[in-house]
DNA sequence: GCCTCAACTTGCGATAGCGCAAAGACAAGA
DNA sequence: TCTTGTCTTTGCGCTATCGCAAGTTGAGGC
């Protein structure tokens, strides 16, 4: 099993690290296309897993069929972990957005693994409470801020998470639409598409179709501070 | 110590039960005043908040100063336990928002008791992941539906929550403005009162200031699912 | 019983953002 | 190279919601 390293650690790094050696060799691997499906919503969890390469969307959809995309789940970390430990079934949707590589394990596994490492589950507790975290700030921001803000705390957030230095900017490293980021800010599409218009004009950023590289990231962090 | 049983019972239930029997004598009881805050967003986390009586309020404020509620917790409820486990800031500040009880715990006394009862912190990984979910779905509604059904999800979670059995119907037993309303489900408050206004024409519901009697719950429903 | 203040209502104009439509641009496959 | 389908842009009218203003209501304190 071939791990990249050149993505957030956060996850990972605790894997690999000594404390948990003998977690990944307990997993099983998976090769996804991209576009492919690893589970539905709705469907029950048998297991859980860690993003070894690419990149998952999780996303929820409303009575009308209107996706949201709750996250994205980039290499390094782990997704279901939760649900899979109390049993139930999977609140989200997640899709591979580009070839990704998955290690999963299924609740008896991870209890091994567990039983061997306890503090593992505290390491989980806090894993979830940072995503929970920013989930209320997004929460919030969706109350209170208008579009472009949050579309650009959720740039600036890419950049932090996907973004790889390139010579004319900070390029997003995963196939991102118009749609997608309206899905995940809760806006529609052409609000969108329009916002980065502006942006484009003003010198802050490039984009062409599903991809972009911000060129002014401390534009875009002053809109947000302001 | 006494602890009313009248209320949603999920983790009450659990430290009341033999499983946790020497949870509660080892917290330091607090009583409180309505409108007394519990802890502010920022402050470093000492303690974690188990809610014996009353309801407190969660709350964030942007930039601006917008106040907008994340949840209400009501008696039975925790709160504030991961951020203590795992060291750092409130993410939110706490308010009573009625005469409170509160029993609290500091990291080590939190850790003593989950030493001696290793299950509590999968119960903690359970009760962090329902918020999560909860949240995940409050995102998608404010992503995906308009104001009025919002507030109709709202109230149907009140009922469930905080909700009295009367005479007339059902009556939510928190104060609860419209304006509490808005920064709940992210709308202005003029936008709730008129949406009230036209339900209580509609024989929904009776209101007046700061409470709430939902007289056609299957009416509210009906919104919601259709 | 009256006063005061906060909560609530409601009309009205303003506006952010929606959603359609039609055109344009690009990538991938034939 | 051409075709096809998907993604993107942009004009335009529309609507949900906002935010102000001015008035009303009601609970608690004096």
């Amino acid at each position: 099993m071939q791990l990249k390293k050149d993505s957030d650690p956060h996850f990972l790094n605790i894997l690999l690290s000594r404390r948990y050696k003998n977690f990944i060799k307990f997993g099983t691997a998976r090769h996804m296309q991209s576009k492919a499906y690893l589970f539905h919503e709705g469907e029950p969890a048998q297991r859980c897993y860690l993003v070894a390469k690419g990149c998952l969307k999780l996303s929820k959809l409303n009575l009308q069929g209107r996706e949201v995309i709750i996250r994205y789940i980039s290499s390094g970390e782990m997704t279901a972990t939760p649900i899979v430990l109390r049993g139930g079934v999977y609140p989200v949707t997640a899709q591979a957005i580009k070839e990704t590589e998955v290690i999963s394990w299924d609740r008896r596994g991870f209890l091994k693994i567990a039983r061997e490492h306890p503090e593992i589950t505290l390491d989980l507790i806090t894993l979830l409470f940072e995503r929970m975290e920013d989930l209320q700030q997004r929460y919030l921001d969706l109350c209170s801020e208008q579009a472009p803000r949050r579309i650009a705390k959720f740039m600036i957030s890419l950049m932090a998470s996907t973004g790889r230095k390139k010579e004319n900017g900070i390029y997003i490293d995963i196939p991102l639409s118009r749609q997608n980021i309206a899905d995940h800010i809760g806006a529609s599409m052409f609000t969108v598409s329009r916002t980065l218009s502006d942006w484009e004009k003003n010198g802050w950023l490039k984009s062409s179709r599903q991809n972009v590289t911000i060129t002014d990231p401390d534009a875009l962090k002053a809109l947000v501070k302001q």
